[in-house]
DNA sequence: ACCTGAACACCGTTCAAGT
DNA sequence: ACCTGAACACCGTTCAAGT
């Protein structure tokens, strides 16, 4: 693992390219979330971006060691971008749905890095600034600590998933999104009552249903058994005997 | 949209290949599935998928368009694979709960085709077979049609969902998987309480459960919600004055 | 110090030619 | 009828050479 990437001091020192663009590890990523935006999930390569740069695509890794590491710079910018517009109400079932809708949208908006981002902890500034807010909505709200972690990681790692459904879903090629949906239609909504009479009965239902995202239902979901699970921890404690971290003991 | 697929009927009268091997459906799925098993999902391409199969790579296009219906018709085989084995007790919800474990340790063991297929309707038989048996479950149960359809589609997406989630996360190579682990532990396990209270505060629990699948925990959700909704619904309906597809009505 | 250009080892897909 | 081989238009990544 020998230091390829410039570090970070001797950046200021960089020469402009052949066609006069000074690189940085910020024009990188503006650069290719841009790309991403205007040509589909699909445009984004090393050598496309070098295109855009205006520079040779082995330049690239003077700045980020694998196209994987220029996704999670992405990815964090994308956090970033989703978190800077967003104020807490102090209502924490509030602004638990708005957070997720929240990311939910901006994996639509950018599906490539929201598939990769999905599964991967990036580590880098805006992602542990995500971390440390929600903790705190859920903290302040009165989860103990065990508690706040079960449900941070629920609440993420749904709104990461289903981000990654839809947005790769999304991505498709128009004329192959459009041949799906024919399929509920045309398959599914033609099966004879007597050899599939559950779908045959519910097609209707299918054909309309499907074709929308299952996240908002299952966010309200997971706010509500939250809440009901806050109720019970608050009824229980008329004696706020517990100290911060007793609920830590249980852990294995 | 010609066809350029060799027609079922004229399949029989295919010739053995260089290496002696006669080529079909089956048989490419079927390496492909052992390719993914014993390589990765890496593994897995049009020119690795023939060198295997003792056949030039361009010949697969005989049998499938693009790579895209070959992934579709390896997730169409793990559908099957894991319905196969599966036998409904009668209890609608330790039912699905099976099916639910058993959908998601499947992606797990064929990630890219996990990834690939979250998102797709492959309208292939066993597919159909496995809408038709959950719906089965749900309707059978008592919920009424809509209802039905609501569930199945939150069931299943979280199902895929999570798969997809987290089966592109098991099939990092195992390098990466354990950088990944490690930035719980040296990057957010170590960051100072003054600047990220609520980090620093559960610290412990974070590294503990974001090393877990949400995913178990995200099924008992579901399966509660559903039931509450279950007890709702028979409560009410006291007077079975309701036709079958009366709830179909109530359906803008 | 930083960028370039050539090279390496791959991809998916098409199509005329072979058997 | 089916498979092959060459070709096309791409990939990510490395590294010696240029400025």
């Amino acid at each position: 693992m020998s230091e390829r990437v410039v570090p970070p001091a001797a950046r200021r020192r960089r020469r402009p390219t052949k066609h006069g663009v000074v690189l940085s590890e910020e024009l990188i990523v503006d650069t290719a979330l841009r790309l991403i935006e205007e040509h589909g999930a699909d445009a984004l390569s090393v050598r496309r971006l070098g295109r855009a740069l205006g520079a040779d695509p082995s330049s690239l890794y003077r700045y980020f060691r694998h196209t994987d590491d220029l996704m999670l710079a992405i990815a964090d910018e994308l956090i970033g971008r989703t978190l800077r517009t967003w104020r807490p109400t102090g209502d924490w079932r509030a602004d638990l749905r708005d957070l997720g809708l929240r990311m939910h949208a901006g994996a639509l908006a950018h599906p490539r890095a929201a598939v990769l981002s999905s599964y991967r902890v990036t580590g880098r500034e805006y992602e542990i600034q995500a971390v440390e807010t929600v903790l705190g909505v859920l903290r302040e709200a009165g989860f103990p600590d065990a508690e706040a972690v079960r449900i941070y990681h629920a609440f993420v790692d749904q709104a990461l998933a289903h981000g990654a459904l839809d947005s790769a879903s999304a991505a498709m090629p128009k004329a192959a999104r459009e041949a799906e949906a024919a399929v509920w239609r045309a398959t599914y909504a033609r099966l004879p009552a007597d050899t599939h009479p559950h779908i045959a009965a519910t097609a209707r239902h299918l054909v309309a249903d499907m074709a929308r995202s299952s996240y908002p239902a299952a966010l309200e979901l997971l706010l509500g058994a939250s809440a009901g699970r806050l109720a019970e921890i608050r009824s229980r404690s008329g004696h706020p005997t517990a100290t911060p971290d007793s609920s830590a003991k249980a852990v294995p």
